[in-house]
DNA sequence: CTCTAGATCTAT
DNA sequence: TAGATCTAGAGG
């Protein structure tokens, strides 16, 4: 499995498929620990949803680009680009784990970005370049899944999908969402 | 041009 | 539970 491979398919199978993969960036080291999807122009929640603007325009390219937007005017969120061209689809990097770091250091898209000094300079640039991505050194852990976080302005049909994964025993933010009874 | 909401985090 | 901080996108 190569990150082209795991990252030319719709964001919802590539996001549990990242989780124990690792990022690398200016020769830091984190494991992917939590990830959630966006997928397609359908979904409420996914910038997308809005049409093909400046902003959303990284989308809707080639899988293995990097898509990094300002959240609240000071968060910087990292979304790995999934799916085939013009089929706009993300991943959001929502928990990393950095060797010798305490994990609530990590365990929130901004806290990601803040730790490894990731800004939207990134915004545009593909895998390869600025950021890498390489394959797992640990087997696939349990993983454990519920609804996405801070979407309801989306509504009820999407916000309650459960497009979110983590590793088992992640210390995840809000953990007290559980998965919807059925979707 | 003005206005508003937002894929959050931290301290209170 | 509120405040920080700022920009894309929508509306006039």
């Amino acid at each position: 499995m190569t990150p082209s491979s795991l990252l030319a398919t719709s964001a919802v199978r590539a996001a549990p498929a990242l989780i124990g993969w690792r990022l690398r960036f200016r020769k830091q080291e984190a494991v992917i620990a939590e990830t959630e999807a966006y997928q397609g122009l359908a979904d409420r929640a996914c910038h997308a949803s809005k049409g093909r603007t400046p902003r959303t325009d990284v989308l809707f390219r080639e899988s293995g680009t990097v898509y990094v937007y300002l959240c609240y005017g000071m968060h910087w969120m990292l979304n790995l680009v999934c799916d085939e061209i013009d089929e706009p689809a993300a991943v959001l990097i929502r928990g990393v784990e950095m060797p010798g770091s305490d994990p609530r250091r990590s365990n929130g898209p901004g806290k990601v970005t803040r730790q490894l000094g990731i800004d939207g300079k990134l915004n545009g640039t593909r895998l390869g370049e600025a950021l890498e991505l390489l394959p797992p050194l640990a087997p696939s852990p349990r993983l454990r899944r519920g609804p996405r976080v801070g979407v309801e302005y989306a509504g009820p049909r999407w916000s309650a999908k459960p497009w979110r994964w983590w590793r088992n025993g992640f210390p995840v933010v809000r953990p007290d969402l559980r998965p919807p009874p059925e979707q």
